[in-house]
RNA sequence: UGGGGCGUCGCCAAGCGGUAAGGCACCGGAUUUUGAUUCCGGCAUUCCCAGGUUCGAUCCCUGGCGCCCCAGCCA
């Protein structure tokens, strides 16, 4: 993992409240969590959770956990919880000790549930959904009582008994909390405690018939826990009152208090679970790790580091406004970490052959190059140059537009880490299109971007030796929607898909050294981007590399 | 005209009654064998609007306006 960047951290409000915690005397120490359910894979969204909630425990010398909320056997699996704590290491953080299932808590959860039937909180339902649907009323009607609230303690103790036992059929009945009909916030109006799903559970088996709800179990094993500071994102904002109604009116062991932020939304993109899936399911994307994907998985075979999702996160901040984050602000994250970490290579996507006439036929040279400028520290290495070079047909113009400064006929241009260049006559094939482009250089140039006679050559390009390149398949990602909210409501957030966000280039030509490169290595090809092998589909033989992001490119975009 | 939350520069975001941090973006300029990087400079008399309290308000009060969340036996 490469050092943690710079990253300019703002106070937040969850800071404020810790930092007043801690000096109040109220906790000495602070533990946190990371809670998902595993019914499906993490994505972005997910990071900025982590971060904050592993990233407050570290700065405030706390502790957080990580939970599976597997409150819901019909969606989750095995498989979900093995990537979740994949992806949880792979950004860097450690749980220790402190890994949980909210279902180690069923049995304790179920006590509870007694305990609440027995303080006349809690009754059987035996209405069906739909009729408790509409019993609950309206936003803006109170609900009705169900003609099941005020049964029998006992008779409520054998209904539920007879639940877990699994007696009944899904669906036929509930337990709910007996808390208000007519209150304001639906959460209120008693909502859901248990139902019965006749499902096996990917951690506890075929042990349960019912299973608690998420507002049922999640104050509660925060507080079994002894969770602090149990941060979820707003939409749970209104269930925080249920919550504490829980922990109010059982014997838990601690108090947590809940607090809410604002998700993250980022443009170009889709982040809702079910898309996600679609998206899958469609083959649109090559898997839930597909490279264009916002998933944790996408993002890492893509090339991102952990170190620059990290800073991405620190540096969009904490807050409770509805916020857009644009993408190009997790891109330049990128860019600030690799600049600093990746070797520099050469490499040639489109390859244009250009044969230098009055270079010796025989005649092979090799030139040290640096791999990085600003750091000698990372060393040099071998590059061959010869009569025959491949340089990059976006670098050629025949009829050069206005502020174009590479390769023109009758122009000259620094060759990176070689001569300088002339271009002297283009040759074409019947169809008229270029085939190669002949020219001369000047012996006299290796050092330095001034010719014989004092001139500046303003251009300097890549290149990279016929006779010595290795040929590769690079891989072009962009954004895989083309507007930046594919997500709003109303029209299908498939029509926005960007048909381009692939380009599958055949015939790279790179330097040999990126023959033998490391699978894991990032390498910046210079003038163009970041790139790092495809650790899926990259062979020894079959070179395969992704483009992670590009360059800044002020020429491009004008 | 049910309840809850939010509204500070193009995008994020500090600020907590004493006279608008920072990042990204953008615009200049310098260095550079990557049109990259780095560096230097510029970039809100103003904080959704309107009143009010105060010597003084982005911060307090009142009234508007706008946006988000809640009517799963999902989380």
């Amino acid at each position: 993992m490469s050092d943690e960047q710079a990253v300019p951290t703002t106070n937040n409000f969850l800071k404020t409240i810790i930092d007043d915690d801690l000096k109040s005397g109220k906790h000495d120490k602070i533990v946190t969590r990371f809670p998902p359910e595993p019914n499906g894979y993490l994505h972005i969204g997910h990071a900025k959770s982590i971060c904050i909630n592993f990233g407050l425990a570290r700065d405030f010398g706390g502790r957080c956990h990580l939970r599976f909320d597997d409150t819901n056997p019909a969606k989750e699996e095995q498989e979900y919880i093995d990537s979740i704590k994949e992806s949880v290491r792979w950004l860097g953080f450690d749980w220790g000790e402190h890994l949980y299932y909210a279902s180690d808590n069923f049995e304790q959860l179920y006590q509870w549930a007694l305990h609440l039937i027995k303080q006349e909180r809690a009754y059987v339902e035996d209405l069906s959904a739909e009729e408790i649907r509409a019993y609950r009323g309206t936003l803006t009607e109170p609900g009705k009582e169900s003609p099941y609230r005020n049964r029998s303690i006992t008779e409520n103790l054998n209904l539920f008994a007879s639940m877990r036992a699994g007696e009944f059929p899904d669906g036929t009945r509930v337990l709910r909390a007996k808390i208000d009909m007519a209150s304001p916030n639906m959460n209120l109006r008693d909502p859901v405690l248990y139902r019965i799903l006749h499902a096996p559970h990917p951690h506890v088996g075929d042990a349960w018939k019912i299973y608690p709800m998420y507002d049922f179990a999640h104050g509660q094993t925060d507080a079994i826990e002894g969770i602090t500071h149990s941060i979820c994102t707003l939409e749970f904002e209104s269930h925080r009152p249920l919550y504490e109604w829980f922990l109010d009116n059982l014997p838990v062991p601690s108090r947590p208090r809940q607090y809410e932020f604002a998700r993250l939304n980022l443009t170009y993109t889709v982040m809702s679970k079910r898309k996600l899936h679609e998206l899958v399911q469609l083959g649109i994307v090559d898997g839930w790790d597909d490279p264009r994907m916002p998933t944790i998985v996408g993002i890492k075979r893509r090339g991102y580091t952990p170190a620059a999702v990290r800073s991405f996160c620190e540096s969009i901040g904490v807050g409770r406004s509805d916020s857009w984050i644009d993408i190009s602000i997790l891109e330049e994250c990128v860019r600030a970490d690799l600049n600093e970490t990746a070797p520099r290579a050469m490499a040639v996507l489109k390859p244009l052959k250009f044969i230098i006439d009055n270079y010796p036929p025989d005649l092979v040279e090799e030139f040290q190059a640096a791999n990085h400028p600003q750091k000698p520290e990372m060393g040099t290495r071998t590059i061959f140059f010869s009569r025959e070079i491949w340089i990059d047909s976006d670098d050629f113009m025949e009829e050069p537009v206005k502020g174009f400064f590479r390769l023109t006929v009758g122009g000259e241009v620094k060759l990176r880490f070689g001569y300088i260049v002339k271009c002297t006559g283009v040759v074409k094939d019947v169809a008229g299109n270029i085939s190669e482009l002949h020219g001369e250089y000047d012996p006299a140039s290796r050092e330095g971007i001034h010719t014989a006679d004092g001139r500046k050559v303003k251009g300097v390009i890549h290149w990279v030796s016929s006779a010595h390149a290795v040929t590769a398949e690079v891989r072009l990602f962009d954004r895989l929607f083309n507007d930046p909210n594919p997500d709003r409501g109303g029209s299908d957030y498939k029509q926005f898909l960007n048909p381009h966000s692939v380009e599958t280039l055949q015939s790279c030509r790179l330097e040999a050294t990126l023959s033998s490169a490391d699978i894991e290595t990032r390498y910046q090809f210079e003038r163009q981007g970041y790139f790092r092998q495809d650790p899926k589909d990259s062979l020894p033989g079959k070179l395969i590399f992704n483009r992670i992001v590009t360059l800044r490119d002020v020429w491009a975009k004008k």
